[in-house]
DNA sequence: TCACGTCCTTGATATTGATCAAGCTCTGAT
DNA sequence: ATCAGAGCTTGATCAATATCAAGGACGTGA
């Protein structure tokens, strides 16, 4: 790896207040790897070799079932993906793409797991990780139970516009169709139901969007903190 | 607490692993509580208080949306809840409320939160648990997302025999409509769904279920490992 | 600038699931 | 044994979402 890579690493999220040694120590043995949109990073049902760590580019997380594909979610840098699947070894329950070229850091799984086992401080990190994320899926399996699809869409785009700092204006960060998956729904409804909150003052042309009637919106997607408050 | 209510808890999975010593430190600020069925035990947006751990009876997990509601599962003796809210100091997620009359094992929160930042053995055990918790739920959106009704029915049908040793039988372990509730439908269409697996040799009586062609209920419900093995 | 392909939208229609209403069944209490 | 109530089923209808098909918009590369 090289010299400036590793500067970068040792700062991820995931390595808070883990020692700096044992950083380093996970890190011998960990490389970044570059790879073109498109291609398929891990498998579902694969055994889980390593932890990826994005550095740089998109990455969607998916799942199949038949002839049926649906998007768990969507990554950027800083994110990792497959924690628990590494941490338990087991098998992948989800897959990954890149939506964008990437620069991914790729950690062999025995090293994770033996970090896991011999340094506390990682082990506390991971632990808080996998109770955050436990969270998340759990909102989001709530949002797919007790809304509908326009409530969804609602919902996401007020979310996603206070992330962007409460402007007014938010960009649809991936395809449309990609954005569909993640609510969800079929492409052809995500199209429906933006043509449905004309009425609320939602302007979306291509990726950008104006939100032009909070209040109004708001009315519509009601939402809770316990399901839309990423800080809870 | 009583001192057989103490032997019994030292063998709780949640345990395992964990010195001797720590476990009696924690159990003594815990007690052992008995509530009626149907009350609420936690309700979604209180802080987190206590870990909770059953001892006896049926626990449903919910949580609500406007007027609606959802039951993400249903839980047994020895099944513990809301381990995640606790560990990071956070508000619960999910309401649950006794099916049967319960005894339940009270954790306090501050207690549990302290044995993880200095028992190094309870940390990771708490960590494994998330980690299991967390697939969990990404099956059940999987099983949401990708799957219909009648989809679901089968495949819960079929993954409840086998937990209960692949006879051909099972019971339906509590009311219909709160089965309907965890399976994602009305509980109309439970009904329905269970009259359009006539064809495929399902007998339900009441809560008494006999799968007489197990092969024709597979290839309708085509069950795969990431979702439906609890061990993968 | 044009042409192509991909993505998106729109319309028509089918399917799935929800809701409303009524009746039936089982159980538990008197 | 009888009655009340809860839970379940069934029918009719409605709403939400998926699917199929076609056309339009847009960006990219020649």
């Amino acid at each position: 790896m090289r010299d400036e890579d590793l500067q970068e690493m040792r700062q991820l999220p995931l390595f808070e207040g883990v020692g700096a040694a044992y950083v380093e120590s996970l890190l011998r043995s960990a490389f970044v790897q570059r790879f073109p949109a498109h291609v398929e990073l891990v498998h579902e049902g694969d055994p889980a070799d390593f932890l990826y760590v994005i550095v740089q580019g998109q990455v969607e997380i998916y799942a199949g079932y038949r002839d049926r594909e649906t998007t768990i979610s969507v990554l950027g840098p800083g994110n990792s993906f497959i924690i628990a699947a590494v941490l338990l070894d087991r098998v992948y329950l989800k897959s990954a793409r890149g939506l964008t070229p990437t620069r991914i850091l790729m950690l062999p799984a025995e090293a994770v797991r033996e970090g896991f086992a011999e340094d506390a401080h990682f082990a506390r990190a991971l632990a808080v990780d996998m109770a955050l994320a436990y969270r998340g899926v759990v909102k989001e399996l709530k949002n797919q139970k007790l809304r509908s699809s326009l409530e969804r869409l609602a919902n996401w785009l007020i979310a996603e516009e206070e992330k962007g700092g409460s402007t007014g204006k938010l960009e649809i960060p991936y395809d449309k169709k990609v954005l569909a998956s993640r609510l969800g729904m079929a492409p052809e409804v995500l199209s429906r139901s933006i043509a449905a909150l004309i009425p609320y003052k939602v302007d979306i042309r291509g990726r950008h969007v104006q939100l032009n009637d909070r209040e109004a919106l708001l009315s519509l997607a009601r939402p809770v903190p316990t399901i839309d408050d990423p800080a809870c």
